[in-house]
DNA sequence: TGTTTATTTCAATATTCATTGAAGTGTTGG
DNA sequence: CCAACACTTCAATGAATATTGAAATAAACA
């Protein structure tokens, strides 16, 4: 993963909506949830969820596909394996945390 | 580690130079870097690099200490720990991440 | 076909973020 | 004490972010 994936989804994620939209994406699976269910998660406007849908859509951490009149999003696991894969490689090398045990883990 | 402090330190991250300041120093180890080291290193401006410090300094991702006329900055290795534990818990409970055994690993 | 439903896009606005250069705060050595 | 050095803080500026409400798309149903 390059730095400025890494950046963009870290970007992405660092915002309370997105966040809290993207851990329910993780804990709900491969079947994801409507934009209007999210919205609606998050208590803002379906205008302003469509814009931290986009964002996330954008980093790459997140899927979407059309279902009849609703667009489901759904969480892409591989793209936040993969920068976890990073940070643990990258920045958490010091005596506090064994990297090899997390890489190896495939997390 | 409240989701608040979460979203502190993601955004911290997600900066080009701070995501390389970081990667730097915790590589470095606890002895840590100057302010001016660092700012060279990333080849920015003391004042922007100053800057910079001190937002990864609010998010408690470093740590800082006087030593003579530098300031020196260290790895927060702990948060770090704690920022990836949050992140494997609650960002990537799919099947194509082992949670458990990163949660343990201590990472 | 026309209307309702689901969602995005757009324009306007306010806020936050990053950089620059100048001025200020400590610290060391002459 | 005073000049230099290492940094930080401040003010100004431009760029990126986030929110709002209105208008545009797109699919479903009567």
């Amino acid at each position: 993963m390059p730095p400025e994936h890494v950046i963009a989804a870290l970007g992405a994620l660092a915002q309370e909506h997105r966040l809290a939209v993207f851990r329910l994406l993780v804990q709900t699976g491969p079947d994801g949830l409507a934009a209007g269910a999210l919205a609606e998660a998050a208590g803002v406007s379906a205008s302003s969820m469509s814009f931290h849908l986009a964002q996330l859509n954008q980093a790459r951490l997140i899927a979407q596909r059309r279902e009849g009149r609703s667009i489901i999003y759904s969480a892409n696991y591989s793209a936040m394996t993969a920068l976890l894969e990073y940070l643990t490689e990258n920045c958490c090398a010091g005596a506090a945390c064994s990297v090899p045990a997390v890489a190896t883990a495939g997390c």
